[in-house]
DNA sequence: TTGTAGGCGTTATCAA
DNA sequence: TTGATAACGCCTACAA
């Protein structure tokens, strides 16, 4: 066993190994300017001292600092963070990087958080999460030079390297399996348009009514703000029209509990008397009862592959930058199995 | 609009003040010697600027990492990540430290992911979480003499640094409130007996009952593992039984969230014909229908305690470990709001 | 093929 | 109260 009480340093290794610390450098850096013989008796006085180069000290002089930025999402409900977090360290880790989280203070304002990070040399790039139409972060960073990579498209005028999931193919997922059930009055309840994820679910679920050679009736589409207590108001209206759906697609779990709590209350049992889907799987979505058919995103594939493009950049800053579409997938759960027909 | 093109020194600080690097570090490191004129003057040439001081130059200096590891609990529902990771960050960030994550590779032993952490001298300590009786985490970093912070007491032999919430309040709360609905027959589903967390809810359950003024029944009080479907079958079974309980409480979510199905399926109705509560207060429990009353633990608060208490055993190593032992609160919802008389 | 020296941005020491 | 200077540990010229 080795000891851990002290931190050895290049000049300790090479004082055992009987070398200069330059020598030292070479052999962990540039191994083939070092003659074997002096090579193997400096990686023997590594080993036998459990010698690991100075973080600080390389990223110092090397002015990288081998780490990646992630500003966390704010606490919410709804996200899967676990999953994303997990995989971004895993991937970071595989490639000799740390991830350094890092959040906005109380009532400051987000660019300068990451601008703050900047200035202060923490990180070699950015991963972020969540970006939309005219992303600020986006054009920030782009008109900086700053390394980075996106979960989410946005619509900057220059290239950046991002990936996404196809939210489109999500919904249309969802409508699918409905009109695969029998259904044919299918709603929906969307955000505003205006957000990039969103105007994108939209269209997946015309594209796949049009596809299931449905209507799309207006009265049936409604467009609110995120959460229970919205989903909940829409679902209200929505049964208490003059002709409801049988089943209503939505893009957000939150939504979806919101509308099987308003079905509910009116009497209607979700999974036998009307189906619902959500967006995004949420682990609240199976433990409903009926469980909420919903669509997953691949967020293990993002976050590694988020973390593969950052790294690819940082080493190859010339390369046109790249981009990938990853393709969601419709769980299905009881809040639509017992419907239709 | 200031430049961000190019990082800023302490020098360049210095020269546009019209002082030398070593007043500008005072007046970041030891204002009150610095005349209140220069300081004035210096910090607005920072503010100018716009510079942060360098932190791996920092680190470099001060041989320490400035930074904290915080090992990421493997992905799953029932867990409250986000709340703890922002408040983690948050405080690390107003003492000037960062959060290193990290996450055993595939198959990889637990403490040798922390070993390999602590020989690749990335962090200067520990936040733990999860701790448990006999953990080997803390015999292992306590022989050691590496720096850590737990949330969990556990039972080792020398005292070390820990916050912990009381469990034992949390099960009483839910008793008392039961027994002040009017239920007598209240049954638990609890773990198997030999974790620190799960045995003081037991604890708590009984001197609650005991407070009360109410018998527990070895009939009502279920050991089992985690999770949903272990739920749905204890609650299959109590309901199934002879004389079953009017009220159940759980110590976690998920298995209350199975109970509220068991209960369903046998055309039950919680939250009227009976009464259910959680323990840890997921996102999920709020969205369920009826709403699941459950403990919240203030994690926000553990993880300021745990960084305070790391931060400051890093700078008094001498001093004797502090501990903090905070308070759950319960939340009531419609689980069992309209049950009980 | 190896050794020496300068500098990365800070902080600490000591002199002015 | 302020300024100069020497570390901190590493890498990279460049010299030997």
């Amino acid at each position: 066993m080795r000891s851990l009480s002290m931190r050895q340093t290049i000049r300790d290794v090479g004082d055992r190994a009987g070398v200069s610390v330059g020598t030292v450098s070479n052999v962990l850096n540039a191994p083939h300017l070092v003659s074997a013989q002096t090579r193997s008796k400096v990686l023997e006085a590594i080993e036998e001292l459990g010698y690991r180069p100075n973080r600080a000290a390389r990223s110092l002089q090397a002015r990288r600092t081998l780490s990646i930025g992630y500003r966390l999402p704010d606490p919410g409900p709804g996200t899967a963070l676990d999953v994303f977090l997990h995989q971004l360290v895993g991937t970071a880790t595989d490639h000799g990087f740390a991830i350094t989280l890092f959040a906005p203070r109380a009532g400051e304002d987000d660019l300068d958080t990451y601008l703050e990070v900047i200035r202060s040399g923490d990180v070699d790039g950015f991963v972020l999460s969540g970006t939309n139409y005219d992303d600020p972060r986006v054009e920030m960073l782009s008109g900086l030079g700053f390394p980075f990579a996106a979960f989410g498209r946005a619509d900057h005028a220059s290239p950046f390297p991002w990936v996404d999931v196809d939210g489109a193919s999500g919904t249309a997922q969802a409508v699918e399996h409905l009109s695969g059930l029998g259904h044919r009055r299918i709603g929906l309840v969307a955000w505003p348009s205006g957000s990039e994820s969103g105007d994108t679910r939209v269209k997946g679920f015309r594209d796949g009514m049009a596809a299931a050679g449905l209507e799309v009736d207006p009265e049936l589409v409604l467009r609110t703000e995120n959460g229970f207590e919205r989903g909940r108001i829409a679902g209200l209206r929505m049964f208490k029209s003059a002709n409801p759906p049988t089943a209503i697609v939505t893009v957000q779990d939150e939504l979806g509990f919101g509308i099987m709590t308003a079905a509910t209350e009116l009497g209607l049992r979700p999974g036998r008397d009307l189906a619902v889907t959500g967006f995004d799987d949420t682990a609240a979505a199976a433990f409903m009862w009926p469980g909420l058919t919903s669509v997953r995103q691949p967020l293990d594939e993002v976050a590694r592959v988020l973390v593969d493009l950052m790294v690819h950049r940082l080493s190859n800053p010339g390369e046109p930058p790249q981009t990938m579409l990853l393709h969601p997938q419709l769980v299905v759960r009881d809040s639509t199995l017992g419907t239709g027909r």
